[in-house]
DNA sequence: GGCCCGTTTTGCGCTATCGCAAACTACTGG
DNA sequence: CCAGTAGTTTGCGATAGCGCAAAACGGGCC
């Protein structure tokens, strides 16, 4: 079994209150996986028999209707739990995680989930203060997709994208996992090409630069702007 | 302070598995109180001081824009809690809730919470779950408004209500509270208007029968249909 | 019984966005 | 270095649904 650090995951919301002796009892229970990218790390509607800690790289996780259609549910980034179907109480996963990045995860068996909730009441207060987060999220994204229209949506995205998982550049924000149109599209309720045509538009005004998978903020204030426009009443 | 019958409460899902010695233990640190139709229960935005659990009536959750548009975030039945703003770490609420109808809710300050859970184990579990059931259908919401077109949606939105909160009549299903077109627009991501053409016309088919506020549906089958139809075919 | 007000219905033009199809890149693997 | 493939761009209709405006409705209140 694989060593780990306590030093380098002692810091995140998920160990807040927690003591470094049982950090290390915790740790003990979890083994450390590697996900190549592009691979799948479990499958929607699979029995859920694991949760997740992503250590490294990058996890789309994906909803997808009987029809096939998939929507983003959200993009982990390191020092986030995903796969918490056990804490929610659901027997299967609601969703599909994919690595789009080569990624390392702390992985538990689901069975050590209740045992240590129990012995340590902070792992289970600070879960039910992530997923009350999401919840949260979830809500504001309805309220977005009821409300704005696609510019204004995938100019939020890309805000959220930067900040949550963007490396700082010299002149701009760059998101630092690859990305493509139609990821976009799944995350705003729009398609590729709608996307596209959005990109080229900004990319022409000097608003961001993009390519291959690659999305680079060059004036995040000006898209923020884009952002919070009210279509209701302002001057084109 | 009012006395709350434990018999009437200690079958709902947030009381699973507390004994009813410490039900009553629980209880005894909420009152009881009445809302009248159309009041205001807490506003979005204001200090969370307390959480929620109905037991009479029905409560609109909606939360509201910079701009001023609304969406409906959900419809709280009987035996529901909400407002779970400290169970989740917000300050705040992040929706406001009204009355839909004359209701009554048992309210206990927030102060109450960390002992309740610290005591009562079950109850923080028991809520981790509804959060979660809660953020499984927002994620299916998600889903809907990015895959469906309009009048899917309101065939899903009215079949959750009637699950949810119908009335089964002789010939049909009756959503026995007061909900307007305007409300339902609000669920669905669209306008008063659409929901209207879409209800008029599935009126002049016998699908449904529709007042002032007031919805029945005739056909539940016929709209299952309606809900599931799949428009184009491909995958994504 | 009649008036007032909130809700619902409906007509009509408009446009944001989709859907399809085709051309165009830019990596990837050999 | 080249071919193959996945991702991207773009043109051109088609249309679902919006937005405005006005009329019809229904019910409660005096």
């Amino acid at each position: 079994m694989a060593k780990v650090d306590t030093s380098l995951v002692a810091h995140l919301p998920l160990f807040a209150g927690v003591k470094p002796e049982a950090l290390d009892e915790i740790l003990r229970e979890a083994r450390s996986v590697r996900y190549p990218k592009n691979t799948a790390i479990f499958e929607q509607g699979a029995d859920a028999q694991s949760f997740f800690l992503l250590l490294h790289g990058h996890v789309r996780a994906a909803k997808t209707t009987p029809a096939g259609e998939q929507i983003v549910v959200r993009y982990v980034a390191p020092g986030e739990t995903f796969g918490l179907a056990m804490a929610i109480g659901a027997a299967q996963y609601p969703a599909t995680a994919m690595a789009v990045d080569d990624s390392v995860a702390l992985i538990w068996p689901n069975s050590a989930w209740p045992r240590l909730t129990e012995r340590f009441p902070a792992l289970a207060a600070n879960t039910m203060q992530t997923v009350g987060k999401r919840l949260q999220e979830s809500h504001t994204r309805i309220l977005e997709m009821s409300t704005q229209q696609v510019e204004q949506r995938v100019a939020h995205a890309l805000l959220r994208l930067a900040s949550q998982s963007g490396k700082k550049l010299d002149h701009g924000i760059e998101i630092d996992f690859p990305i493509s149109r139609q990821d976009i599209a799944q995350m705003t309720g729009t398609t590729l090409h709608t996307v596209s045509r959005i990109l080229s538009g900004w990319e022409s005004q000097g608003l961001v630069e993009s390519g291959r998978q690659r999305i680079i903020l060059r004036d995040p204030h000006r898209i923020v702007v884009l952002a919070e426009r009210n279509p209701g009443s302002g001057a084109a």
